[in-house]
DNA sequence: TATAAATGCAATTATCTGGTTGCGCAACTA
DNA sequence: TAGTTGCGCAACCAGATAATTGCATTTATA
C-alpha cells in the first residue's frame, strides 16, 4: 500500500510530464490543468498526489482553491542522474578516466 | 499487448537504471549482470529486453555470450526534455522569456 | 558424442497503476 | 440561507509490470 515514491516513476507517466511542463510556466489548479487532458479532475488530482508526495510540486491556497506549482529544485536529482553520462556523450574521445570515476563512485553511493 | 515502450518508462525501474549504470562502465552479459542483483538471470533478461526496444542498449554477441552495451545516444532524449527545466533552475532570474518560449515550443511539438 | 553453459521465450502469478464513479467537505455566491 | 463550485478521498476495475519456474536452442567443452 504505501508504495515508494521516486521521481524516475513520478515522470514516467506522460501526463504527469506534461503536467510538469505546465506549470513550469505558471501555477495551476486541478480543474485548470484537467482541461489540458482527457480525463478526469480527479485523475489528475491523482497524478498531482504523486508529484507531491516525490516533492515535485507545492501548493499554494487560495480560498477554495489550490494552485500548483513546480518545485523546480527537485529536477535537479533528474540531471544529477544523468551527469555521468552526459560527460560519456560529450567527452566520448577523452576523460574517460574522469566519466569511469564518477560512474564507480555514484554506484558506491547508492 | 504490444505495450508503447518508453524512455522514461525504462529508466523508472531502479534495476534497469543500475544496469545502465554498470553496462555504461562495461559491456556485460545477462549472467554477470544477474550476479549484482537479487533476481534470476531471466528477469535481468527481460530489462534487457525493454532496454533493447527503447533502444538504450544493444547487443554484441560472442559465441554463446551476448554483450550488452550502453547506446549513449539514446540517453540525450531525457537530456533534451530536461534541458527548459534546466534552464529554469539555473537561469532563475533572467531570461525567462527563453524558458518560457522553448517550453511552449516543446509542448507545442507533441 | 555426451554434457554443461549461456541465453531467450512462454506460462503463471502477485502486485502496481491509472482510470472511473460516487461522495463529503469547505468555500464562494445569489 | 440555499445552491454551486473546487477539491480530495475511497472503492472499484481492467490492464500493465516484474518476478518466478520450466523449457528449448545454440555453443563450448570433456
Amino acid at each position: 500500500m504505501e508504495t515508494r515514491r521516486d521521481i524516475f516513476q513520478a515522470i514516467a507517466d506522460p501526463t504527469r510530464r506534461a503536467i510538469l511542463v505546465l506549470i513550469a510556466m505558471q501555477a495551476m489548479t486541478p480543474n485548470a490543468l484537467a482541461e489540458h487532458f482527457h480525463t478526469s479532475r480527479q485523475a489528475v488530482s491523482k497524478h498531482l498526489k504523486v508529484l507531491a508526495e516525490c516533492e515535485l510540486v507545492k501548493q499554494e491556497l487560495s480560498g477554495r482553491e489550490i494552485y500548483y506549482q513546480l518545485e523546480i529544485g527537485k529536477m535537479k536529482e533528474i540531471d544529477t542522474w544523468l551527469e555521468p553520462f552526459r560527460q560519456l556523450w560529450e567527452d566520448r574521445f577523452n576523460q574517460l578516466d574522469t566519466v569511469l570515476a564518477t560512474l564507480k563512485k555514484q554506484q558506491n553511493e547508492k
